[in-house]
DNA sequence: CTCGATAAGTACCGTACGGTACGGTTCGTG
DNA sequence: CACGAACCGTACCGTACGGTACTTATCGAG
């Protein structure tokens, strides 16, 4: 499943800028504020170059995306031997990271413009965030737990069915909260802690439990 | 169970009409679709009288959300001595509600509605459709897992945070991706039944899970 | 029947946005 | 130097929307 195939983005440096201020406008402003004319404005060109660049409105908007998701690279921890504190530590990084990225100025200004264009383009925005920002994330946790599974630290049937429930856990409705545009609480090391407590405590193996002190918890 | 406080919201029938008719629009073709003009043509009224009822358009969109949570009550459901079968049974049909809740038509609409201008307004919509939209449904999942806790079938600290997790393990990100535009899994009872399965797992007291069957799960 | 209130229907205004066209400027290349 | 491509800045166009004003019609009260 090679991924690219029809999308190769790489926009020039300057093209890079261009968005980047876009970014910037949509991250203060909203939607509202990210008009063709203000993007001219704030990033020094011309509004035909940016028609020239990104065809019209919606390119803009697509490029922005593709552009924010190829600055949020995640590495691939993997190789070294998993214990049980490092797989309880590397899950709690990753839901400390998830946490992060899903609370990020830029993160929900995005997720806010693809989610009041949804009944609009059919859901392209919607796809494209979908595709771009959350692959390389979920790939980074589907690995750590399948890695879980092979040193015989975690049990499941079904990864992507054990993964969507870690997610839920650390995440429940913060985001959608936060989408809405609440501000709640900031404590992401307790919540992150809880959640793979709770997930360790629903697909540890009985060696993970014992170590991790989740028996009689 | 009346609603209480400061709100009392209640439209005249032509006015309920007419909000019914743009809770129409919205869902149909979006924010996009919802002009005033659009309102007016819908619902064969004039603009004016739009104007002098609800003010102006953010009025409109208020009266909107106030007038559809008014559609959703719930049912509180008491009494009735907590058996293990019931409260599992209890929390899965809560879990299909909720679902069935989330996924609505209008409900995504609204929700797409106001995400989209949490940016904008301070997030008036949001707060109102939080408040209007979740308070019942909160009130009474909230309601069911007390009364698991004082008939001794379950066990926490924290009821709301057994309450988020609870909340977690149904819906995990498909809210999110329902906005989105996404059209994910249709089988709620599932979700519902493994959401519940897990909860128990984590929450429920000794006797719970004997009597469910999840000591060797 | 008359009066006043309510509201439909329509015409109108100002504004703002997406998209296009054009003149002037910079800069790389032969 | 000369030429051309890329691009900035701006002016412009059509359209669509929020909001207001005005005319007409319905209807209940006296």
């Amino acid at each position: 499943m090679q991924a690219d195939s029809a999308t190769a983005p790489e926009f020039s440096p300057r093209q890079n800028a261009v968005l980047s201020q876009a970014l910037r406008l949509l991250v203060d402003g909203g939607e509202k504020a990210l008009t063709t004319a203000g993007v001219a404005r704030a990033a020094n060109c011309s509004k035909e170059s940016l028609y020239k660049w990104f065809g019209d409105r919606d390119g803009l908007l697509s490029a922005m995306i593709a552009f924010q998701a190829s600055k949020v690279r995640t590495f691939e921890r993997d190789g070294e031997r998993l214990t049980v504190p490092g797989l309880q530590d590397h899950l709690e990084v990753f839901a400390k990271d998830l946490l992060d990225v899903l609370s990020g100025d830029v993160s929900l200004a995005l997720n806010r413009l693809a989610v009041g264009q949804a009944s609009r383009d059919g859901s392209k925005l919607g796809r494209l965030l979908m595709e771009h920002g959350r692959r390389q994330i979920d790939r980074r946790a589907r690995a750590l737990i399948d890695a879980g599974r092979r040193a015989g630290l975690l049990a499941f049937d079904d990864g992507e069915e054990a993964y969507r429930t870690l997610y839920g856990l650390i995440v429940s409705d913060l985001h959608v909260r936060m989408l809405l545009g609440d501000h709640p609480e900031t404590d992401f090391s307790q919540r992150a802690e809880r959640a793979v407590r709770a997930f360790l405590k629903l697909h540890g193996t009985a060696k993970t439990l014992a170590e991790a002190g989740l028996t009689a918890a």
